[in-house]
DNA sequence: CAGTGGTCTAGACCACAGA
DNA sequence: CTGTGGTCTAGACCACTGG
């Protein structure tokens, strides 16, 4: 009953907030067109440029589609779209109350082979680096990366105390990159990592991230099986 | 060079990149303050309104922090936001090129038991659905549904040969809901249906979806070992 | 061709939080 | 209190694309 907020002032969110309910009731059902912005700016007795803030919003959440002299429509199928937040792993263990700790399990430069490199998109030399985050104590996930050796400053990363996952992220720019979930079972050296049985089912995240055209960093993180990703939608 | 070629056409797009690339050269580091608005439309030689436009683009990417009064500031940790996005099963599979499939398993209205319960938060009668998406005539994914009995327009859903997971997206209105990816060792149930040994890896997805406060319905999909979910950043 | 959304402007007022 | 972003306006021109 308590609503939160009332801002009884209001423009485009009331707009929006009415236009989606329009929506839901199925006044206007999914294919049918709706009025184009100047009539809508009528209606609502608002400038046009409020009412595009309002539509332009449901259709950055999927909920319309807009075209120039086609107007806008509801959508046919309301995409879901889930967003998943990427933290560092220690945000993400600290969140869940736990201490965070880190251990560097190996380092070295090697030659990738072959399946990494396609991932890296090179065959160039790489830092290999596998690492284990923990939770109070206890194996939280492990961390299987590959990094670009050619990348500048690399060698003045203390992995040992630094994990790659935070030190990247805070020294090395990006532009974009690429994310995968997948089950798998784990490999004798993953299942001792984590402290959980041979072959018995992790959660993989694989993660790949450039800077322009050039992949940086290549990275699988495994997960112990019941551990998961949430997100709204 | 030549800027007269280059129609300037785009200001807000190219303000917002100009300032990406600023972030991105570190010219403007992890954490410090940017020029307010006025002073960068005075720059660009535009309307406040459009270096606005451009800001605020750039916060919703998550690559600055925006306070009034405090000004506009470099994220320290530019978050990393993967959008997953959620077809309907059916678009899911085609997309790979295979061709569709679908069996129902089993249905039937039933009191859940209470982990479900929990999960529909409401310990109410629900329609329990057990259902088999194909890909080429191969196990693609098993979809574990459980639908809130009270739902009007449900006896009319023909899950003989139209999966829940498509039915429902069209047309039940939904206003919100969750979502969690994990990994498990599959049941004897799921192993069966969907081809693969006993205890193997199987990647969940949990989802609910409500409309407003109350929860439409609960579905847990299994996919093999091997299936990947991506998304780009 | 013409209608629709996309963008820009110059100015204004407001809400909020920092000093 | 004061500066900053947040929003709104009224009007204008443009770009795309459907008819």
């Amino acid at each position: 009953m308590t609503q939160t907020t009332k801002p009884a002032r209001a423009s485009w969110q009331q707009i929006r907030e009415t236009v989606r309910q329009r929506i839901h009731s199925r006044d206007w059902p999914p294919g049918a067109p709706i009025p184009n912005e100047e009539v809508l700016a009528q209606e609502f007795g608002c400038a046009r440029a409020t009412v595009n803030r309002a539509l332009r919003s449901l259709a950055e959440d999927g909920l319309v589609d807009r075209r120039r002299k086609g107007g806008t429509r509801v959508a046919l199928h309301p995409v879901r779209r889930a967003v998943l937040e990427i933290a560092i792993m220690r945000q993400e263990v600290e969140e869940t109350g736990a201490a965070y700790g880190y251990r560097l399990v190996q380092s070295g430069i090697v030659t990738p082979p072959d399946d990494v490199a396609a991932r890296m998109r090179s065959s160039g030399p790489c830092l290999h680096v596998l690492a284990l985050h923990h939770a109070d104590g206890v194996s939280y996930a492990v961390e299987d990366r590959w990094i670009d050796a050619c990348l500048t400053g690399l060698d003045a990363a203390p992995f040992d105390r630094v994990s790659p996952n935070e030190w990247l992220l805070e020294h090395i720019p990006y532009t974009g990159g690429a994310l995968a979930f997948s089950a798998e079972p784990a490999s004798a050296q993953i299942a001792r990592l984590l402290d959980v049985t041979d072959a018995s089912p992790v959660l993989c995240l694989d993660r790949s991230t450039q800077d322009g055209d050039r992949i940086i960093t290549a990275v699988r993180l495994y997960y112990r099986a019941g551990h998961r990703f949430t997100s709204s939608l």
